[in-house]
DNA sequence: AAGTGGTCTAGACCACCAG
DNA sequence: TGGTGGTCTAGACCACTTC
């Protein structure tokens, strides 16, 4: 496995801060203090605490030691691609169950999302996921071929099924693409939602990269009107979130 | 200001991505190369590519070279901040009315949102805007009481508010806040965006803040479902969307 | 077998923050 | 003014990919 003494360090950070021996609001210790308590030099200690940083759990200042900024253990990007993460970590209870499962060719559309040869086999999966007992989330996803093995051993109850494969079978998400909009529940999003058809529902469809690039899922989440808010921060130096035109407009 | 020999490489290679230099898929240059080529260390070559990475451009294996892994380059803030500079870089005509202008005391919300006292005075614009001759948007706006008076100014037909406030009154948005969800229409939505009563509409409701931290509006604005896509792109190394329960949530 | 990225070391200088 | 983080160097070994 990935058993490197920077990570090494930064779960043990991450421990400590969770655990409150680094209270919110507190300085960690200096790189140069880190470095001699775990005989590393200092660019190891740097890729640790950066670790740290990039879940939000630290900040940092130049000429000021770091900070702690929150103790959740959830990282942000995971919370966003896992539906699970996010909601436990709001502390509302989950629950998840696999409908359907098959394994059948591509479509076009699919292939082009996923980067795979046209007609080559993907696994689609259709799950239903509830909140505090409520049916929140009808998600409908279509899994790469050469991730579909681990999905398939999975029990249909399994509550997050990015986190299994990324134990089992070490296939991480590093990085997303989701677009967001409304839509007009149809026939089994009204069944399994428990709501009228033509009814709102927010949609997210999302793309998952491995580090290397390579496409695992591609989804399309709909949730019922109420249930969730995207929440997007901007500013003139980073704008992470764009607006594009829907099939409506420029037809 | 920031400019490092880091980040002068990384954006030396976004912009050979941006415009084909790297094509889609093709691979960059070994660190070894770029180190020889910018006259830099391997560690500050590693710096520069970590951070195209983060921003989801490239991806890396170990033991093969970085690949390219798309190259579009994200809309402004301004763009995501206005609709009207989106609407014109997409090529579509665009048009907008207000239709109404209230000078009234804000409500609790309001103040709160706006950072302002309670009762203090702001004001609220309802405006129609449509693209291509389709009216796609309904836009409540509340706006700050020291930005009121450049706003009163304006012409009934102005295509961007910001745009003008910017130019006119040196006005100029810099940070902002998105939520995004979706409601069902109501009947002076309905109304005015020539779609049924309770139809799906995706709303995007926003605080934007000059660069001092002063809010200037906040606003509720209405998308007639299939004409507009929010898209957000993250990794691990940066996360700016998060999800967050709605109000059926957890009640 | 050669090349490449992942990890790590042991230094260095600077800009910035705190007391 | 001394401590701290931000940046950069010039090496090193290893795991992995590619040819």
């Amino acid at each position: 496995m990935g058993a490197t003494r920077y990570r090494e360090i930064a779960e043990s950070l991450r421990h400590a801060i969770r655990t409150g021996t680094y209270p919110l609001g507190s300085r960690l210790p200096s790189e140069s203090d880190l470095s001699a308590r775990w005989e590393v030099s200092r660019g190891t200690v740097r890729q640790a605490v950066a670790l740290l940083a990039s879940e939000g759990l630290i900040g940092s200042r130049q000429g000021a030691r770091r900070v702690v900024l929150r103790q959740e253990r959830r990282q942000s990007f995971q919370q966003l691609n896992s539906f699970a993460q996010w909601a436990q970590a709001m502390g509302c209870e989950v629950a998840s169950r696999i409908l359907t499962r098959t394994v059948r060719t591509a479509t076009d559309e699919e292939a082009g999302r996923l980067d795979a040869e046209p007609g080559s086999e993907v696994l689609y999966v259709l799950r239903l996921r509830w909140l505090d007992g409520e049916p929140v989330m009808v998600e409908r996803t279509v899994y790469a071929g050469w991730v579909a093995p681990a999905v398939l051993e999975l029990p249909e109850d399994c509550v997050s099924i990015m986190d299994s494969i990324a134990e089992r079978a070490d296939i991480v998400a590093h990085y997303g693409e989701h677009l967001i909009d409304a839509v007009a529940a149809g026939s089994e999003d009204a069944r399994l939602l428990r709501v009228r058809r033509a009814s709102p529902l927010l949609r997210q469809r999302h793309l998952t990269y491995t580090a290397a690039g390579r496409a695992i899922e591609w989804t399309d989440d709909r949730y019922r009107a109420g249930s969730v808010v995207f929440n997007v921060m901007n500013s003139a130096g980073a704008a992470p979130l764009e607006r594009r035109a829907g099939p409506d407009v420029r037809g």
